[in-house]
DNA sequence: GAGATTATTGTAATCGATTACATTTAGAAT
DNA sequence: ATTCTAAATGTAATCGATTACAATAATCTC
């Protein structure tokens, strides 16, 4: 391996010119600079990254944790992470947990070992303590999902109020009876679309039948399964919000599998807006979330949160 | 930040003893390495992994560079990279090419300057010889795409006997006009579909006529608007081979809005079942890549390549 | 109990870069 | 020509771990 040395013995002055070559300090003669770059050349020299990094105690990757890669809507949040990463000269470290917490968890090693300047977390189902404390210790920055009352800084819509727009939606169209299909309680995101399907259906003094609420797991299958069981009702729904795109795909399944129609029969609205949504039939109507600009605020705030951290 | 040497300072050995413990190399008596791990517990102490990794030149990461982190085809291999991954203790950097050639040039650095200690490329659109040259240096490993006459080594499906059976299918449902819609052909798994697809028709005696074949993107996009340029002949295919799901799709939608029933009037058939293709509707008669073991052999594949050259 | 053997621990070099500080060189000012 | 200042370069410490080698302690053998 050709190193530092190699190409100051090669050029004829000290490893420390080189350096200064290398990080275009200035204060190299201009002679100096050409023989070294010659040099590099001649070697094919490429700086060893890890001995730099042990030095300035800094890695310029930061870690990006996942619930599930496969996601189409997590993966559009990673592409507006890696735009900015690459404009700042950072490289992104994937964890995907596969919806798995035990795997969230053994990524806060990875941060605490430094093999990160700092994380980004898309997912945030670990105790609370655990995320502030590390939070407290190194840049963390939460997108979509957030901790209540938590000072760690998040980017994320606001779910309530998307999801009363989309139930008022409904209302507005006529219907009364609405189904709503929810994601996981244990997440906080779900429950708040659930807040603001109540908000909304309260605001309209309409009366939420408790059958009428299910909870499924974001999943294609969940979807059809909830679906299924409001189908089974002896007053089935007239209209239904689901919590995300996968669920609404599925509920829409469902229903034409009983030979109903969407939206005749029954209107469905879903959350997302993944492209599936809109090439699927009959279209998805859907709430958008900007994706690509979620992943963009979340990794501006953590290279502002990582650049402070090196002024202290 | 807390080091080895505090730690070895508050226990009252040395450094050595330390990191022997750590490593759990044994010959380190009970109580001493009892003293030990009650001062890691005490000062919470993380070993610098930077340090460790410059010592031993080794970064315990590998670099997967795919052309498109939204498509789920190539998240499901990824899925497949990361279970391996993990259980060997590696980690995974993930670089996102968003299909531009030029971004998968600057990847090849990261190799270079030591930050991984080997890559999988799901993309391989390079100029060959930049690849060959990096492979002869570092371990490497293709999927999905190879080169031609090329000696990296390689995890793919046999594209062309799938290309062929996928189209015998449709020719034996009695379809004899068959129109092809490709990927773009400057990727070689393209023109290995593409040679399926012509080996079967020449099989069967059956001409081809070369409006027959349009060229796409692996799009749902360029898959809509091929089936048009189709669907605007004269005689227009009774059956649609795409080369990839996304394509049929979008065939299948052009199909739709013409009025026209698949398979009723017109039989398609995709490449790759990804999740969506068996919940759109129609489902789509697809030929199935096994995503997650196309990544597991690639990564199990660069592991071996890994280590052997260790010994080297 | 002396000598041999093995187990345990310590000392210091090492990985490859960066950088504080020291030194040399060149050019300006007088 | 001498002194002073600024520019250019070099020397060596440093980052935090691992590990070859050396040294010491413990145990065994007869």
């Amino acid at each position: 391996m050709v190193t530092i040395s190699d190409v100051a013995k090669l050029a004829n002055v000290s490893t420390a010119t080189v350096s200064r070559v290398l990080s275009n300090s200035g204060n190299v003669k201009k002679e100096t600079t050409e023989k070294v770059l010659e040099a590099i050349q001649k070697l094919n020299y490429q700086p060893n990254i890890l001995a730099r990094q042990l030095r300035k105690l800094e890695t310029k990757t930061i870690l990006v944790v996942v619930p599930d890669i496969t996601n189409t809507f997590f993966s559009k949040i990673l592409r507006g992470i890696e735009h900015v990463a690459i404009e700042n000269d950072y490289e992104v470290l994937l964890g995907d947990t596969g919806n798995n917490v035990e795997r969230e968890r053994v990524y806060l090693d990875i941060l605490r070992q430094k093999k990160a300047d700092g994380m980004i977390l898309l997912t945030a189902r670990l105790e609370s303590h655990l995320l502030e404390e590390i939070a407290s210790e190194f840049p963390v920055v939460l997108a979509c999902e957030y901790l209540e009352g938590s000072t760690i800084p998040t980017v994320s819509i606001d779910n309530v109020s998307s999801a009363r727009k989309a139930t008022e939606y409904l209302i507005n169209l006529g219907h009364r009876r609405i189904g709503f299909i929810s994601g996981p309680l244990n997440v906080i995101l779900s429950r708040d679309r659930l807040k603001g399907f109540r908000q909304a259906m309260a605001q309209h003094n309409i009366p939420i039948e408790s059958f009428l609420v299910q909870e499924g797991d974001f999943s294609f299958e969940s979807g059809y399964n909830m679906m299924m069981k409001f189908l089974a009702l002896d007053q089935p729904p007239t209209a239904v919000f689901a919590a995300n795109d996968e669920m609404a795909i599925g509920a829409i399944k469902a229903i034409k599998s009983k030979g109903l129609r969407v939206p005749d029969d029954i209107s469905v609205v879903g959350f997302d807006d993944i492209q599936f949504a809109s090439i699927y039939e009959p279209a998805l109507t859907t709430i958008s979330q900007p994706m690509f600009e979620i992943g963009k605020k979340a990794m501006e705030l953590l290279i502002k949160l990582i650049n402070k951290d090196q002024l202290l």
